[in-house]
This record gives C-alpha cells, sequence and structure tokens, in this order.
DNA sequence: GTTGCTCTATTTGTATACAAAATTTAACGT
DNA sequence: ACGTTAAATTTTGTATACAAATAGAGCAAC
C-alpha cells in the first residue's frame, strides 16, 4: 500500500458511486484530508484523477464537486455504449476460444439461476449486476482492443450499472438474460454481425428500460 | 495565465505531438521544473493529465516516459476513430443548420484551393491539416454529444505524432478531399446514412495511407 | 426586502522540505 | 574478469508553508 493517492482515490471513488456524496457535493481537500488523517497532496492527485474519469468536476480555484448526470448524458452514454460494446462483440467474435465461449455459458447459467431464486433483491441484485459486469467485461477483454477497453470503461460510471437491475422489470430481467444466450449463441455459431447486433439491442433496450421513450429534442 | 500546471500540461503535450520528445524519453519531473523555472507541483500535475489522455506512461515509483505507439495501436485508434467519427455525422446530419452547412463548405473550398496551389510546400501541409481539424472538430461539435466530443479527443493525439511525417500522396489528397465533401452533401441531403457511411470510409482511407507508410525513425 | 459593496475567512495553487523508493555506482569476493 | 552486494545518488511520493484567488458574511444604500 505504497501509494497512499491510489487508496485515497478508490476511497473517493467507491463513496461517489455507492451515491454517500451525490448531489454535486463540493469535495474540500483539506476537509477530505484531514479525514483521512493524511496531507492534502495526495488528495489532489485523486481528485484530478477523478476528474480525468469525469466522475468529478473541477474549477479552476473553485475546487471539485462530485458530477452530476441528467437525461440527457445517459442517453449519450447508452448511446455509445451500445455501438462500442457491439464493435467489441464484433472483434470477439472470431477470436472467441471454446473455454471462452463455455466461461461466457457458465455466467448466463449463473444468472438465469439467480433470476430464479426467490430471495430477497438485496442480495439478489448485488450478484446478478456483478455477473452482469463479467460477462460484459470479458467480452471486451475477448476484443483484444485495449483501448476500446478504455473508453468502455470511462463512459460506464458503475452507478448506473448499480441501477439498472434495480429498476428493472421481470420482464426486462428475462429478456436482457435471453439477450446474453443468443450473444454467446452467435458468437458460438461465428456469426459477428449476429452477436453484435444483440448486443447493441441489448444496451439500447437496457436504454429505454432506464430511461423510457426518447425524447423528441 | 493564473495557471501554471495548465501552461506546463500544454508546453509537453505540444512537444510530444511534435516529436521533440519522442522515442519513449524519460520525463523527470525536477528537470522539466528547472527547465521552465518553476516548482515540481505543477509539472506533476500536467504529467497526470498527460498519462490520463494515454499521452504519457507513469510507473509507480519510477516515473514519467512519452507513451509508445506501434502499428496495433494505431490500427486500434484508426478504427474506432472510423466508429466514432460516422456516429458524430449520423447525429450531427438531422441537426445540420444551414449556416453550418456553409461553414462546412467554406473549409471544403479553402482545402481544394490549397490542393491546387502547386509544390507540396512547407506552409502547405500545415494548412491543410489545420482546417482538416476544424472540418471534423465541426461535425462532431455539430453531434452535439459532449461526451462523444471527448472519446474522439483522446483517440486523436497518437495519429497527429504520426501526421508530422506523413506527406499524403496527392491522388489520396484529393480522394480525402472529395470525401468531405460527399460528406457535406449528404448531410445537405438530410441522409445520415450516406454521411456516416462516407465518414467510415473517409477515415478508414486514412487509416490505409498512414498504416502503409514506412516507419518514420 | 433587495441590491451592491467591502472585508474577512476559507480554499485553491504553488513552492519548498523531507521521507521512501529506485537507480546507479562502487567495492568486494571469488 | 565477472557477478554479487552494499553504499551513494537520483528521483518519486508526501507533508508542510505560503501566496493568490474565491466565497460568504456583514453592512450600507436604496
Amino acid at each position: 500500500m505504497a501509494k497512499i493517492a491510489t487508496t485515497v482515490y478508490e476511497q473517493i471513488r467507491t463513496a461517489i458511486l455507492n451515491g454517500e456524496l451525490s448531489n454535486s457535493e463540493r469535495l474540500v481537500e483539506e476537509d477530505l484530508a484531514v479525514s483521512m488523517g493524511i496531507s492534502r497532496t495526495p488528495v489532489r492527485e485523486a481528485l484530478r484523477r477523478l476528474a480525468a474519469e469525469g466522475l468529478v468536476d473541477v474549477s479552476p480555484n473553485r475546487g471539485a464537486r462530485v458530477a452530476e448526470w441528467d437525461v440527457h448524458d445517459l442517453r449519450e452514454i447508452f448511446d455509445l455504449r451500445s455501438i462500442l460494446e457491439s464493435h467489441a462483440c464484433e472483434l470477439a467474435t472470431p477470436r472467441a476460444s471454446a473455454a471462452e465461449i463455455e466461461f461466457l455459458e457458465n455466467i448466463c447459467q449463473e444468472m438465469e439461476d439467480l433470476a430464479k431464486t426467490d430471495v430477497s433483491s438485496e442480495t439478489r441484485l448485488p450478484a446478478l449486476a456483478a455477473r452482469n459486469r463479467i460477462f460484459h467485461g470479458k467480452i471486451i477483454e475477448m476484443s483484444n482492443s485495449t483501448r476500446l477497453g478504455l473508453l468502455i470503461e470511462t463512459l460506464i460510471h458503475v452507478p448506473i450499472v448499480m441501477q439498472t437491475y434495480k429498476v428493472y422489470s421481470p420482464e426486462a430481467l428475462q429478456r436482457s438474460l435471453h439477450h446474453h444466450r443468443e450473444i454467446v449463441n452467435a458468437m458460438k455459431a461465428g456469426d459477428e454481425v449476429w452477436a453484435s447486433s444483440v448486443m447493441r439491442a441489448h444496451v439500447l433496450a437496457a436504454r429505454e428500460e432506464i430511461l423510457g421513450q426518447p425524447d423528441p429534442a
């Protein structure tokens, strides 16, 4: 744990992603520093990193606030995700090994089992969200494009992913799981057009589920 | 000129983009600081910003080096640009005003005039490159998607490094200018599929032109 | 009650000082 | 000579000190 700045970065980051700091709250460097028993220097570095990722906004001489997203922002993000993740599918399909396909199928199975269970949403939703992240992350990894992975990572503000399954209706959840299965089937068939099309639909369906109908503006 | 860190950031950035620092040269904080007559603090901030943009690599306790890119990286970048910039065209087309179309047409005209002037002088190439950036930047701006703009911006620097060495062949230049015209025509016709398709072809053609070039060294 | 101003206090930006880590250099043994 | 180890130097990471800028409270004028 040599680097305090990294620790601070992760702490503030998870605090933001858990909503503990939301509502464009002001992030005063010294306050954060004393609350963690360190100096301002690593706090500054952490805040700049978060700013580069878009999680906080910093104005010159005015400090940092946690970023806020409106519906238009979310629409942008899902649009771009639909494009980039479908491209990831396209790249991944001809490269997919049997073991990787099997890995994805196992994730599908786990998510389907979880969906069937009757347990409280308190435990089920995080488990589903975690596997959802693994599923999408694996395909991005399989695309073998580091920059594509980086671009998607900056777009995916995890709070949105967390929110995703909270607002999902049972039907939407079923559709989502079917999409996952269909994506793997398409990859197994070596059909990158099919795979990328389903992924595109998958992300756009999530967008509609969360944002409702497209605004005409 | 309040913020020294920003000045330093821009200086190092242009130095890298002009190739004055290339070859994974080590960037020692104190050296940069004394050479600019300032302290290490703003230098550190500048280097972290550059790292976030992918222009330098930093290792813990080992400092920063200017990033290096191979052919695979460039291929990735152009692939992603082709996707994102064509998407920008798609978004921009239905939003394009008559004034914006005229603006783009003026850029086209200027570039065509520049291309007609004889001899590939030292002044013609930068002038063309500058207008090319304005053309592409305008379309991205017209897409009205700030995040799309940010993603493309981070992808752009690296090709700029290479572009300094690159001299377009006369045929490639002509094709590029025709693409620009065709894009504007498609937008004027309100045909976003046409516009985005030409943009996709435009960027992919540039990719082949650049990657076909022998290593500058 | 509202608007505009000044002055104070808070907060950021930069410089410097010190500690920890890594790289280089030198010494030593075989 | 060679390689290995240990000191010395360099360089990064963090803390602290100070300067510049901003925000906010209080007060005056309307």
